[in-house]
DNA sequence: TTTTGTGAACTAGTTCACAGCT
DNA sequence: AGCTGTGAACTAGTTCACAAAA
């Protein structure tokens, strides 16, 4: 059997934990080579980064043999590796829905375009926002102009930033308009049709993890 | 056996799934209460959010017995247990440290008032910054200043908003202040002792998981 | 020798299915 | 009857430990 051959297909549904993980390896990965180390083992990343140097590898052995036995891993060419299977090695451009005070933060946010993706748009439904920009130059568009705007940019990731009686009509907006990935920042569960992939980024509910974790902890 | 016997206590370790679970039960059984909903059943709860029954009762189960069979479970009472077991019957203070963009918006997120956080400080190195308020009428202290105004303030949760090459620093200073669980939005991993909860919300890792699924997606 | 890639073992998390209570 | 609470069964995820490769 080949090696290649028991490489994941793209039906298989791999998990959003290896997906997260993944993410973090191409940071580690990118702060290795920019200090100029030109070789890595599993287990001196895993050290030098609180990692799990077995899951590091069964982590990328799902994608393929990428070292070498006995030396370990080629940082420039694993992260490269990353970078393709993130998809990152191709123009990802980004729309922001609700250009209130989170809208225009993460619109403005210097770690997105770091990573390679281009904030297009923001969108409101507010007569004094529409035809506006923000700080760092993002033009604010009427939320009737998503689809168009969506399909003229090539727009492939929508984040939706309004309140949450407002969310689940923009996700269904952003759904019509082509897109297929959305980062949710509202509270509240949204439905989404069977092949667009919906990532919630609840921040009262992080919060409120905190807080549970604080109440146990302080009881005893 | 009384059924209080098999509860948790506090030296359990109750997964961060749990407890982000607990915060959505919270919300919508906040919803059905505003509404007058006065019962409801794990069955009806789930087929609602979109969430699984024996999941909700099993969750449930670990803190008490709070439903009745053949009925289920009383909404108004069963949010105030949920309250209480997330600490939010208590005054929880927030402080921000990192006044850019991020640490703006989040400072007036109406979310986190919405759900009893107190948002009383932010914190920043720049001599511009500091002094002023953000648009929502939030102070902004020198970081210097942090041990004193976390003090002065029991604030017990503390946001990191600040680029990743001062991340670690912040969180040093912010778990010396007493504080001991922490929302990190910068990319990286940071170390904390033990004893102090850390709760990663990273930004980028969220789109590079979507930018992931899309890549997997569409290349089939 | 060193370190990968990976089956096997283990651990955590979820769902089933039903006894037992109302 | 209806629904909870929960052991048992199942599924997913992690870690171990070692054969194979360089």
């Amino acid at each position: 059997m080949s090696p290649s051959a028991k490489r994941r297909s793209a039906t298989d549904q791999v998990s959003d934990l290896i997906a997260s993980r993944l993410s973090i390896y191409l940071r580690c990965l990118s702060a290795l080579d920019s200090t100029g180390v030109p070789k890595i083992s599993s287990s001196a990343l895993a050290h030098q980064f609180h990692l799990n140097a077995a899951q590091i590898r069964k982590d990328l052995a799902y994608f393929g043999e990428f070292g070498v036995r006995g030396v370990g891993y080629s940082v420039p060419e694993l992260r490269r590796h990353l970078r393709g299977i993130l998809g990152l090695d191709r123009q990802i451009n980004v729309a922001i829905v609700g250009a209130g005070n989170l809208g225009l933060a993460l619109a403005d946010y210097p770690g997105f375009r770091q990573e390679g993706f281009n904030i297009v748009a923001l969108f409101d439904t507010l007569a004094g926002k529409v035809g506006e920009r923000s700080r760092g130059g993002v033009p604010i568009h009427d939320v009737k102009e998503l689809r168009r705007v969506v399909t003229r940019n090539k727009i492939s990731i929508g984040v939706i930033a309004v309140p949450a009686s407002a969310a689940q009509l923009v996700a269904n907006t952003i759904v019509s308009s082509g897109i297929r990935a959305i980062l949710n920042f509202s509270p509240g569960s949204l439905s989404v049709p069977a092949g667009v992939k919906l990532k919630n980024a609840d921040l009262t509910v992080s919060l409120e993890s905190l807080s549970f974790f604080l109440a146990r902890g302080n009881e005893g």
